[in-house]
DNA sequence: TGAATACATCAAAAAAATTTGATATGATTA
DNA sequence: TAATCATATCAAATTTTTTTGATGTATTCA
């Protein structure tokens, strides 16, 4: 069952709060916009995710593995660095099913 | 944060299962509709979750305490018994929740 | 009342998830 | 090419969650 894996992804509080800072990013760090993905503007990097989260590289590293692998996050390597951000459409697609299993509407 | 300890409670296996059964219930075990709540006539007590899912008694008690303590489930003493209900509107504010801090829609 | 039934709780064991520090890989830049 | 920077991975330690078996409590029924 897909949606319990995104719930258990869903249930740690970095994670969360990790995929509210790439829903809300506009910006990216760590080099120009130029870099971007020009179909998705959005991201950010494991460094801006760290110093933002003041948390060490390895422990980012392992949440964005989770959020990437549950396909809550799609990750877009440019050069040296790697951005993230959110998928959004995944987040949908369990609330369609947490609905249907639920019986609502 | 309220969304995430929803999640946790339904990354589980057994009590996302446990409340899709909730959820489906019509007919109640262990005793005549009459001791059913008139509001809620939906419900399964704990005898009749052990015996669906084979699982010791207090296995079943200890998901249905997540359950309940996150409230997505309410539970109904009846004399001897105890009864649990879906909570779905729970599980609608916890979508509402994801939506808003998803920037969803 | 006393036996039986249903459920709760507890502590210990087991399993799963997270964190950390060390090291590896791979791209960039001097 | 060598040094540097960003990220990945690994194994061990830690923390959290789940499971189990034993025991406790409350209700029902004979």
């Amino acid at each position: 069952m897909d949606s319990i894996k995104i719930a258990r992804v869903l249930s740690d509080p970095i994670r969360y709060k990790i995929l509210m800072m790439l829903v809300s990013s506009e910006s990216s760090c760590c080099s120009p916009a130029s870099h971007m993905d020009t179909d998705n503007p959005t991201g950010l990097c494991n460094c801006e995710l760290m110093s933002e989260l003041d948390m060490i590289q390895s422990r980012v590293s392992y949440h964005m593995k989770e959020l990437v692998e549950s396909g809550l996050v799609n990750e877009e390597p440019r050069g040296k660095w790697k951005y993230y951000y959110a998928n959004q459409r995944k987040v949908l697609d369990y609330i369609e099913q947490l609905k249907k299993d639920m019986k609502l509407e």
